[in-house]
DNA sequence: GTGAAAGCGCTAACAA
DNA sequence: TTGTTAGCGCTTTCAC
């Protein structure tokens, strides 16, 4: 690795030249041809900043901790991180992972990201939990990523689960369905009770009563199977909303049993948590894709124009949109979904 | 922070002395009481060590990059990173993620992760691919990570794809199966090569001829799905190996469709990427869990190795098993996968 | 046994 | 306009 000190000597001029030059601080300080040459210099020896050095001196590492709290073997994680590592490179920042699915490890983990000098933290606990942000971080820049507290503390990010359970009521409404099933999770979730409130509230929006009858919640395996059988059998619904993939499987199957096919008996709007719906289903099921890259991208957007105290820009939203055709659309719709800045609600741009 | 010069002072030592004892080289070089005392006070001021302070004198930074190709929004790649941050973290190292997954991104990267200093790099690209390491990294401790390359230059881990093909089939031919198909994918797949190689060995050693028609390579969606029908129409397996969760899944709709029942007229093992068909169909389909966390674990405890220069220890072995459930044995039965490593290969310890 | 001092590569105040 | 100097926090040699 050359030095600024090597490219000083090589070029004749000293350490601090040099460090103008290539930090663009020169313009009025440093003749415009000796800067070329140390330029020119720096490239040719090709010089890469050591800048561990540079935040040694500054107190800026450029460097941003991302804590994934129960969240790093999900399917969900994968994207968060994507998305915000895309963000931050072009940002110039590095991103730490770290997982700390322990209270213990937790702790650990982030005196460990104090440490290597994070210049502030992305976390990310799943958002089925009520969530509170460990005291040790509330000093620091600070972003929620799927997930929020209930202060209101800190910025955060997430889907707007009302919204969802409204399109995609409204989507099975408007294809035609009589009787819309509620296919969920029989342990409590918070995205459940966001999804079911606008369910609900579609239904009364289109004039139509709630039904518990129609709400179906249910666990794994078996069980769920049985459940979902005995859901078609006494009501018949000829519309589904379902929780997840795992749900959506079980009104595949029974459907598959009682000989009726998605996509002409009934309709389906589902949320693809695992994206292997999508490579097999699609265009049957209506998939619902929750946008975790997004999620990751916007809060590492919102991390470093808060560490760098600028606002954010329009180019930081991300555009988010989720595919879903159904019954009477043979060719994809593009639906948004919502991301919520916590102090402030506004839709992301869409593209399409 | 507090600083070393702080301790010093507080305790009315010099900085060398604090440096000393808080590295633990202090034996038969500082007075045992006064090295309490500095120990004491550090505790009492809560000092944290600045390890990028410490990278600049000592060259080590403790920091790994992982660089990921093509696999960052896979389910995969997130039990490979969760694997081998759990492997770096309690070896006192962080983890710096990255992905390259155009040509151009993968090289600035890599500079980036260079100007960061990293000790070493774990390199993950899609197993679905010949690939070749980027010559930039070439003269760096480097590991594979669920990848390897042809000229065996860097230690590797992958699945012993060969040899799940060959229990799978095994499983399913001591469950009874007389007709066994494998379902696998139209597309060229590195994977699949191996499995089915393993497939058709498994079969040759019981006696049993390798038959084309029972070999069934589909796309996905629709056109998978007929095809598969047509496969238990013309065909009639009493047997599936599958070679992801999409494929197990055409299998258990056309069995559905056709009133057949998993786990009593017919057995399917399947290799589960997803995840979400061990939460859904269990016990019905014996899963296959592709070791990822273990392979992250074990890519990073090798790499670390390598780097403080000491041999691997019996401990730093993942275990690695699959739960296989089958018709003839309800209770799930571990099965272990092998991981290879380039130039000598071995088993994982088995715990069950 | 302990401390003074040099230096890792860089930035930034200050001198020239 | 350029160079000198101090120092970020730590490790490590070398005197004492």
């Amino acid at each position: 690795m050359t030095t600024m000190k090597e490219i000083a000597q090589a070029a004749g001029v000293s350490v601090s030249s040099v460090s103008l030059v290539l930090n663009g601080r020169d313009s009025g300080r440093i003749n415009p041809q000796l800067a070329n040459r140390i330029r020119e210099t720096a490239e040719r020896m090709g010089y890469q900043p050591n800048v561990l050095a540079r935040s040694l001196r500054t107190n800026r590492t450029y460097m941003i901790g991302f804590i994934s709290v129960e969240v790093a073997t999900t399917p969900y994680a994968g994207g968060m991180i994507q998305g915000a590592q895309d963000a931050l490179s072009s940002l110039g920042y590095m991103l730490l992972t770290v997982n700390g699915d322990t209270e213990q490890a937790l702790e650990s983990e982030i005196r460990a990201l104090k440490r290597y000098g994070v210049d502030g933290f992305l976390y990310s606990a799943m958002s089925n939990r009520v969530m509170t942000v460990p005291k040790s971080l509330a000093k620091f820049p600070l972003v929620l990523v799927d997930a929020a507290e209930e202060t209101n503390r800190f910025p955060s990010i997430e889907p707007d689960e009302f919204r969802i359970g409204y399109d995609a009521t409204t989507r099975l409404i408007e294809a035609g369905c009589s009787r819309i099933a509620y296919v969920g999770c029989a342990e409590p979730m918070v995205a459940q009770t966001g999804r079911l409130a606008g369910y609900r509230q579609a239904l009364m929006d289109h004039g139509r009563g709630f039904d518990e009858r129609l709400q179906c919640d249910v666990l794994n395996n078996g069980p769920a199977l049985r459940a979902v059988e005995a859901l078609f059998d006494t009501e018949q619904p000829n519309g589904f909303f379902c929780f997840n993939d795992a749900r959506a499987w079980y009104v595949y199957e029974t459907a598959a049993r009682h000989g009726l096919a998605v996509g002409r008996d009934i309709s389906v709007v589902g949320v693809d948590n695992h994206r292997v719906f999508a490579e097999t289903l699609e265009p049957q099921l209506t998939t619902i894709e929750l946008p975790h890259y997004e999620m990751g991208y916007w809060a590492a957007n919102k991390l470093v124009s808060m560490i760098e105290n600028r606002p954010l820009n329009e180019g930081d939203w991300p555009h988010t949109t989720a595919v879903m055709p159904l019954l009477d659309t043979p060719s994809p719709v593009k639906v948004h979904c919502t991301l919520i800045e916590k102090g402030s609600v506004r839709d992301t741009p869409t593209t399409a």
